[in-house]
DNA sequence: ATTCTAAATGAGAAAGTTTCACATTTGCAA
DNA sequence: TTGCAAATGTGAAACTTTCTCATTTAGAAT
């Protein structure tokens, strides 16, 4: 825990600790930066607004968190645990639902490559209504 | 032109048709909010910001543009000419280039239905160093 | 343990993007 | 032409994110 942020080239602060646990506890696996921050208000926690920005910030770039862009006009934040996924997102619930294809992985090198492109990164998000928000539209 | 507009069910205005105008024109098929605005306003019209916004808006439910939430922060809007295709962002120099990959298409639609989603709409962004940008560093 | 210093934080201001409210204007049908 | 609903311009407001800077804190060196 302390040692995640060591390693990572970051004192080991208070904000950082509880940033870090809220995000292993949180029940959704991809929170924004306001949400975030009113969890930690609301646990007793007294951290900035902006320090949440910065750190998660910080945790980006040491590759501990990602953040991702969906359609929602918000970045939303999620641990770096386990491996790369694309996502699912509900455009009725939010829910984020995760995937690996290996096949759409490696066509993506393939574009990037054929196109003369070094690709850094990529997101693929496939939006839509899940089952749970299908069945209620009777 | 007037036409499209009709067809999509909006009025002729005289704001909606120099921006679809501007967007066919643009030289880079990939366009913000406020650069179109600043661009309208050095072609010599006056057109309130807030005009782009909720025409690019309209514009989007009519299918007549896409709405692209790239890494930048901002949305940026394309014409809906064509066919669907997805995009390589360079994230040196933003340059921005259109691809379509059949595979990755069905694969998407097989991730969907398996997961028990009706997809609606999917966003593939790879983003990397692209042929120009990567040749700049020595 | 104490002290020291650079780094980190909190609070609020500020910047950037997008939407809203409402008085005025405009497209279009009668 | 005229009338009216729809659209626009302006500026204010909402929202997300970053910045500034005085104060606090983690951790290294005593």
């Amino acid at each position: 825990m302390q040692a995640d942020l060591k390693r990572a080239g970051l004192k080991a602060t208070l904000p950082r600790l509880r940033i870090l646990e809220m995000l292993e506890v949180s029940p959704d696996r991809h929170v924004g930066a306001e949400d975030l921050y009113r969890a930690l208000l609301a646990a007793g926690e007294s951290i900035g607004l902006a320090t949440v920005y910065r750190v998660l910030t910080q945790f980006e770039q040491a590759g501990l968190v990602i953040r991702h862009n969906f359609d929602s006009g918000s970045a939303v934040f999620e641990l770096a645990a386990g491996e790369h996924h694309d996502h699912l997102v509900c455009v009725r619930c939010g829910r984020v639902t995760e995937f690996v294809d290996e096949t759409i992985e490696q066509r993506q090198r393939k574009i990037a490559a054929r196109n003369g492109f070094t690709m850094t990164d990529h997101s693929l998000i496939i939006y839509g209504v899940c089952s749970d928000c299908g069945r209620e539209l009777d």
